[in-house]
Formats: C-alpha cells, sequence, structure tokens
RNA sequence: GGAGGCGUCGCCUAGUCCGGUCUAUGGCGCCGCACUGCUAAUGCGGUUUGGGUUUCAACACCCAUCGGGAGUUCAAAUCUCCCCGCCUCCGCCA
C-alpha cells in the first residue's frame, strides 16, 4: 500500500506510475471516487454515533435520580430520550454498516496498487532492462580447447545432483543435492552467513510455512499469486522467499529510529510453482520447486531507502566477486518490477554453455509499500511514521551451484572451488569426479 | 488432542462479579519545564494508535480503539456466543 494522502495531492503520480508500469490507470480513478465515497460516509457515522453518545450520557445520571425520587415530569423527560436515542440507534447502525462497505471498497482497491514506481527506474517490459556493468571476464572455453558441459552433466559426473530422483519422488522440478552437492550448499551458506555478519546482519531462521495476512502485507498475493503454493487445509501457504516471514517479524509494529537499520540474514527453503514457465529451464536445477535462500532483508527509514539499496547491491556483488564467477548487474525496467518494488536491480551470472547472462540475485527498494501493509512503523522525533523495507538475494543456492559448476569446470568433469569458499570444505581446491 | 488459567493505550497494573462522567487507575520508563556548580533527587506538566473536521500550519474538536469478530442494549473493557494467542498440567512426538 502507498500513501492514501498521495491520492488527494498528487493523484496524477499515481496514474503515472500505473502507466509506466503498464498496469490499470483507470483504477486511480475508481480510487480517488471511493475515497471520497469512505470519507463521506465515515463522516455521517462520526456525527452520529456523536449524537447517540451525547444523549446516552444523560440517560444514565436521570435513571439514577429516578430511581431515588420518582417524578412524572423527569419520567416524560426519560421515555422523549428514550425514544429519541432508540431512532437514533437504528441511524448510527445503518451508518457503521455503510462506512464499513465504503471503508472495504476503497481497502479492496487500495491492495490492488503497485509501488510508485522510481522514477529512475528504465520504463518498459521485461526486454528494456538497462545494463549498469560488466564485471569478470567469460573464459574462452575455445580457447583452453574443450566444450563446456552444462551443469546437470557437471552434476552427475560428480555424483552431486540427482534430478531424475528428484522426479521420481517429487515430480518435475524437483532434485536431490548429494555427496558435493550437499556438501557445496553448506559451504556457500557458511560464507554467505558469514559475509551477512560482518556486514551487520542478524542471522535468522524463519517460518516457511505463514498465515495469509503475511503473505498479503508482503504483496505476494496478487499478480504473483499464481506461483505462491497454498495449504487448503490449513488455509497457510508456503513462502517463495524468506523476505516474507522477515518482513511480516516486525508487523504492528513501532519501532524506535535508533534501533534502525535492522538489518536480517534469512535462511529458508523456499517454494514456488513455477506457473506459467511450461517448457522453461526444463533441464537442471535453473528453474525448480523447492530451494534454499539467504535473503538479505532491511528495515529503514524512507529517507535512508535509496542509499541502504544500494548497499545491498553492493553486498550481492561482493559474494558473487568472492565466488569468481563473471556477470553483469541490470537496472530491471517498470513493466517487470513485482508489486511491490519502486526499483530493483538484477545481477545476471554469465553461463556458458547457454552463452547468455541469467539472473542469480535480485534486490528491490520495496520503500514504504510492505510497511504500510504490514503495519510497521518508526518512531523519531517527528513522529510515528512508516519505515522502509527493502531485501536482496544473498545466495539463491541452485542458479549459485549452476554458475559454480559451469564457470569453473575442467575438461575432465572437475571443478575448481573459489578460493574464498575453500575454508569451508576442509580446504579442498576442487571437486573431483571418483574414479 | 484433553483439562484449567490468562489476554487492558511501550512494560507492569486497577477496573470486569453487579453495564452508565472509564473522557480507562496507579507505578516504571520516556519527553518538556522548574529547582540545582554538574549529576542525582524532587516538583509540575505531557506521553496508545488510527481515521476525520477545521486550519497555511499549530492548537482545538469529533469518531474508533481494552487479543479479533459477531450479538444483546438507549448505552459494553464490563453481559452472551464464536475465533485467535499465551501460560500450567496431561497425552502424543522429532
Amino acid at each position: 500500500m502507498i500513501d492514501p494522502s498521495i491520492l488527494r495531492t498528487d493523484p496524477d503520480s499515481l496514474r503515472e506510475s500505473q502507466r509506466r508500469r503498464g498496469e490499470d490507470v483507470t483504477l486511480i480513478d475508481r480510487l480517488v471516487e471511493a475515497d471520497v465515497a469512505k470519507r463521506a460516509a465515515g463522516l455521517r457515522f462520526d456525527e452520529l454515533r456523536s449524537a447517540q453518545k451525547e444523549i446516552g450520557k444523560q440517560i444514565g445520571p436521570l435513571q439514577g435520580s429516578l430511581k431515588k425520587t420518582p417524578d412524572a415530569a423527569k419520567q416524560a423527560e426519560l421515555d422523549a430520550l428514550m425514544a429519541q436515542a432508540s431512532t437514533l440507534a437504528d441511524q448510527v447502525k445503518a451508518a457503521s454498516a455503510e462506512a464499513d462497505e465504503m471503508q472495504a471498497l476503497a481497502d479492496a482497491l487500495w491492495l490492488q496498487v503497485s509501488n510508485v514506481v522510481s522514477l529512475e527506474s528504465p520504463v518498459g517490459g521485461e526486454a528494456d532492462f538497462t545494463v549498469i556493468e560488466h564485471v569478470g571476464t567469460p573464459r574462452d572455453f575455445a580457447a583452453e580447447g574443450f566444450e563446456p558441459r552444462d551443469h546437470l552433466d557437471i552434476g552427475e559426473i560428480l555424483d552431486a545432483i540427482d534430478t531424475g530422483r528428484g522426479a521420481k519422488v517429487s515430480g518435475s522440478r524437483f532434485f536431490y543435492l548429494k555427496g558435493m552437492g550437499a556438501q557445496l550448499e553448506f559451504a556457500l551458506l557458511n560464507l554467505a552467513m558469514q559475509q551477512a555478519a560482518e556486514n551487520g546482519f542478524i542471522p535468522m531462521i524463519t517460518p516457511s510455512l505463514v498465515l495469509p495476512s503475511a503473505m498479503e502485507g508482503t504483496g505476494f498475493l496478487g499478480q504473483a499469486a499464481e506461483n505462491v503454493y497454498r495449504v487448503e487445509s490449513d488455509d497457510m501457504y508456503l513462502v517463495g522467499t524468506s523476505e516474507v516471514p522477515l518482513a511480516a517479524y516486525h508487523s504492528d509494529e513501532i519501532i524506535d529510529v535508533a534501533e534502525l537499520p535492522l538489518r536480517y540474514a534469512g535462511w529458508s527453503s523456499c517454494f514456488r510453482r513455477e506457473a506459467g514457465s511450461y517448457g522453461k529451464d526444463t533441464r537442471g536445477i535453473i528453474r525448480v520447486h523447492q530451494f534454499d535462500k539467504v535473503e538479505m532483508f532491511v528495515f529503514t527509514t524512507p529517507e535512508e531507502a535509496e542509499a541502504e539499496h544500494a548497499r545491498l547491491l553492493q553486498w550481492e556483488k561482493d559474494f558473487i566477486d568472492a565466488l569468481e564467477i563473471p556477470y553483469r548487474v541490470i537496472d530491471v525496467a517498470t513493466g517487470d518490477l513485482g508489486s511491490s518494488a519502486a526499483r530493483k536491480f538484477d545481477i545476471e551470472a554469465w553461463i556458458p554453455t547457454q552463452q547468455a547472462y541469467r539472473e542469480i540475485t535480485s534486490t528491490s527498494n520495496t520503500t514504504e509499500f510492505q510497511a504500510r501493509r504490514l503495519k510497521i512503523r518508526l518512531r523519531d522525533e517527528q513522529g510515528v511514521r512508516p519505515l522502509a523495507t527493502l531485501n536482496g538475494t544473498l545466495c539463491a543456492m541452485p542458479r549459485i551451484i549452476v554458475a559454480i559448476l559451469e564457470n569453473h569446470q575442467q575438461p575432465d568433469g572437475s571443478v575448481v572451488l573459489p578460493h574464498a569458499l575453500r575454508p569451508f570444505l576442509g580446504g579442498k581446491a576442487a571437486f573431483t569426479p571418483r574414479a
């Protein structure tokens, strides 16, 4: 949700944002209308209720005195008041229902409005991103004299990835990490958490099942709803990222500005239905239904949000740098932001066998959007007001593993390990196939 | 899963039996002012959150808010019902 007062002061900025996203602009007009109706109905209720309370205040004492000393004139006065109060009660009831209805209508419309996009974001669809920079140089396998294998071939040579049995047990897009594959994930987890801790993040292990309010509050039940697993028997959702439980962690709280920024590094399994991606990335573990991820999540002041966003991106780069993977950074276009982000940067790793850059991290500035929905506020000298939240991927396991296996492979199928990872793997310099 | 207890505006707490100046008591903490070499102590005042009216703004005022929802009533923190959460004990369990 965004600041409702913008609707009265500057509705055009909302229309412009909707236009840039390629979303419904007339939604704003309906919202303006609903907002006016809501306030009018609320005012009617307030006034009637005030009158009702006024009469109620007279009834009590009057009844009290009548109890002690009966008095015909006072009794008549009381009867009149009661009659008046009775009709007023009916009017209050009707006005209350009306006000509730108008409120619900406006709320429902608000939930459909995505965050206001940053004016810095490139305008357009998925393909209209701008490339901010390239880091590292892709290896020239031709010059090295061999054809690179894709991550699944390497994973199978090392007996580290088993998608066949994943499918047998759980269906397509499920996999097992085995032996060196599992060790690699644990090493990555440790490296990621070590870096996060050094940068002031509090490590967190979060719930994977959440209530609807948490899912709604983080903005995942809008356009992204089809990719969310719902557990019908208990009306809960499986999270697609620990962003959800991390954001909701402070819901309904007011945080003193001295506590900010609050930085959390969450570790969780992530579940995604991947609806609408039939036929895409069907081989290997680039696109799967369940994976593990270390996610950075920050609560900070709206004023600091943009600078924090830059820091998150830098920390993501630091991590990928440490893994010696070539990549590029893109500024995601307005039409591809997701409903809660005002601005988003993705890091895309070079995947040799695809001759393409593929997304491995994503960091979003969600400004006050999630905080308003989840009722997370800060308190400072200005008073109580919404804070800003941001998120960024530190290490999404399967895609990082893909990038490591493909970029660091050797002709015999072995994989040289990035130096930063070796301390977490008993000093080992490479994974080599068992003879 | 069973039995019992509890949920009040940051924290603790009074109020709930028996509905009506509850406009929710008191303490702690916090903020401001006064006093004071400084600090402490003391005194006075303020301190839930959200919506709205008015205003340049502030002040002021109105409404809602006692875990959530529904109901009874002229009137609900208080009575009734449903739900949620926490605690204790029992059962089951990694």
